[in-house]
DNA sequence: TGCAATTACTACTTCAAGGTAGAATTTAAA
DNA sequence: TTTAAATTCTACCTTGAAGTAGTAATTGCA
């Protein structure tokens, strides 16, 4: 019961991005050091958040990466959305492909809070929200 | 951000096994056939849930599983004790080792109440609770 | 006793996620 | 124009979860 590495990356790269003065470009080893993940699998990951869109790229001498939108305007939910992990309505906690109103899994209605919950927490938390919290990491 | 197969597979197992007649033992053949899940896979998380003293089993002709203890004394958090899935206080959805009161992550305080949610969700559901619902998948 | 039905054990295969390597491409600046 | 610094692409390796196969061990019953 949790995020994969890719998704928990990303969002704290994106976190810490946000964090940073804003329109300055900043590339991927510095990340890398800064946040102790391995370098390549985090240039991997950036080319996902440049294709869908969060992010901007530009390569070459003096490149780097940029938030596209403002921090405030980029959700975590985003974030997940890009790496297909994001929590949809019709997730059965159980695995289960029909669990809906007609024919529920057994754990149905105790996952209904919880679940809304964590949608809630990914849909409303911006990147400005949560940027600056905590230790940077 | 979901729970593991095996997870998922074992609590709709005890769940099932809830369900039935009680002190009445139940083979893999059938629990494989009834419940959809690969027979060799079942056998296999079977032995698990004895080994963690869910459920005893009995070998030879006539044998077959039963439940170790009353359906209300299992909560579905035994079950993902079992196989290292449960939700710890400690759990950082980042994946931050050192993420605490002191040091935390930038979700982590957003991530406080659904968390616990979660945890209160496994903690206080038993089989006996959640048996019957739905359509015994 | 012998047989059939059952769980338990060991080892293997498959698949996807996580992670690595190296070369190609692009760009700014000397 | 050359070079160095950066992203991007393609291909691979590693690891753990999911799933399979075969055999050994156990047990009730004819």
């Amino acid at each position: 019961m949790q995020l994969s590495a890719t998704s928990q990356y990303a969002i704290r790269i994106l976190v810490y991005m946000a964090g940073e003065k804003d329109s300055q470009s900043i590339n991927a080893a510095e990340l890398a050091e800064t946040l102790l993940i391995p370098y390549k699998f985090l240039a991997k990951i950036m080319t996902s958040l440049v294709k869908v869109g969060l992010v901007e790229s530009t390569r070459g001498k003096e490149g780097g990466y940029k938030l596209k939108k403002k921090a405030s305007d980029i959700m975590v939910g985003d974030i997940l959305d890009a790496f297909h992990e994001s929590i949809k309505d019709e997730q059965c906690i159980l695995g289960i492909g029909f669990c809906n109103g007609l024919c529920k899994c057994a754990l149905h209605d105790q996952w209904m809070e919880p679940k809304f919950l964590l949608q809630k927490m990914f849909r409303e938390s911006s990147l400005e929200d949560i940027a600056g919290r905590g230790c940077k990491r």
